[in-house]
DNA sequence: CTTGTATCAGACTGTTTGGTCTGATACAAA
DNA sequence: TTTGTATCAGACCAAACAGTCTGATACAAG
């Protein structure tokens, strides 16, 4: 009895990133999206092309829903507080107070399960999860760089780039050390520890003897 | 001509290593290993007992190597100097400067595409990957708890073991970047970046206003 | 009511999969 | 030489797979 249409679709979808993400791609068959989301053949053909077109928009999905987190946490960093370093905090306190509920959605992120399979990736997924790693990038080091205005105590360039990315990195690898040991508490411990770091090395900037900002620092460059 | 025996089972296990890493386990398919093994289906099965069988012993073999990674750089860096905070940075260093060779030998890790598909990792092969982890956050938490006494300046306890799991997070973290982004020079710029974060976390130790070791700091247990 | 279209159901198909089975080859022990 | 065993080769099989096809149902437009 079709009634509605495209929510189906969503049902699907729903469905398939669970199965992804718990089994990976690969080893998620049509078959068994089609009975865990009371669907049919003809109904998951109707709406993807192929099992390929399903990951495309399974990753479309997640990347757009991964970016508005971003953008949220973004804006309640700006809204906290005018102290860019203390942007920065609010910025990783914000996921750091989110863990316990993203890991209680989904046991992990449907990016590791899209990027092992590398035929997939070359098919056109992969542009779509690189456009939400450097959102992630950006984003970040845009506080980042209000924050780090100069150079660290001991006198070496910190490349805020990789910096900024290591949220990225600490969200991943935090998944990965949470599937191993099966204990999802390591998320937030992971995000704590985080934000302990990086207030460290904010409290050395900010502890660095002052020196003129934009002025003739010998460059390196 | 069956000549030597077990150099057959390396050869499958090399090639096997090198497809799961770059395409994932599912979808690496054992006639495929067979093809590029330059094997066959009886060598393979006289070897394995079955497919899930050359993933645990991917995994062994994996695991085996990655442990004795994590024991050379712990020789390295005791063997390096005598102070705590040095220490820990030899140790750290020892991967950075790795890093290239690492991800020259290896497109990503072995865990990531084995920690995706939860019906092996429930099949034995969890367990050693976790034996890893541990082995990971104890070696590097000795070194730390050497070279963080006492509380940070801001007097919030660090959960030592959670700091030590961050090199491991790091690494799988980095891997995933490299992947996403086609580009391995993520891996050394974001051990350098963990390298940083940990010098200015132990060097806002090392500033803190000498509290007395051990005496009598207000326990929150 | 008629027609068109979007949605769905499920039988069906050709291919790929993990795994089995029958032997063949090399070699060591007797 | 004879026997036994470890190793390998590849034909073969049943199950699972992604994808196709025919048709049914609902509903909106005319």
């Amino acid at each position: 009895m079709p009634r509605d249409g495209s929510a189906t679709r969503e049902r699907i979808l729903e469905t398939a990133e669970r199965l992804v993400i718990d089994n990976g791609f690969a080893a998620t068959s049509v078959d068994r999206v089609i009975a865990e989301s009371h669907s049919s053949k003809g109904s998951f053909f109707h709406h993807f092309a192929s099992k390929n077109d399903l990951a495309r928009a399974l990753v479309e999905r997640y990347a757009a829903a991964d970016v508005a987190h971003l953008h949220a946490a973004l804006e309640h960093a700006r809204a906290a507080t005018d102290d860019p370093a203390k942007r920065v905090v609010a910025f990783l306190s914000y996921f750091e107070n989110d863990a316990d509920a993203i890991m209680s959605a989904q046991s992990s992120c449907l990016y590791v399960s899209i990027l092992t399979e590398r035929d997939l990736v070359l098919d056109g997924t992969s542009g779509q999860i690189e456009e939400a790693v450097v959102a992630w990038r950006d984003g970040f080091a845009e506080l980042l760089r209000a924050a780090l205005p100069g150079r660290t105590p001991a006198g070496v360039d910190i490349d805020v780039d990789a910096l900024s990315d290591h949220v990225f990195v600490t969200f991943e690898g935090a998944f990965l050390l949470c599937r191993s040991t099966g204990d999802s508490g390591h998320m937030h411990r992971q995000l704590t520890v985080l934000r302990h770091l990086m207030e460290a090395l904010l409290g050395a900037v900010a502890a660095t003897p002052p020196r003129r900002r934009r002025a003739g620092t010998p460059s390196r460059h």
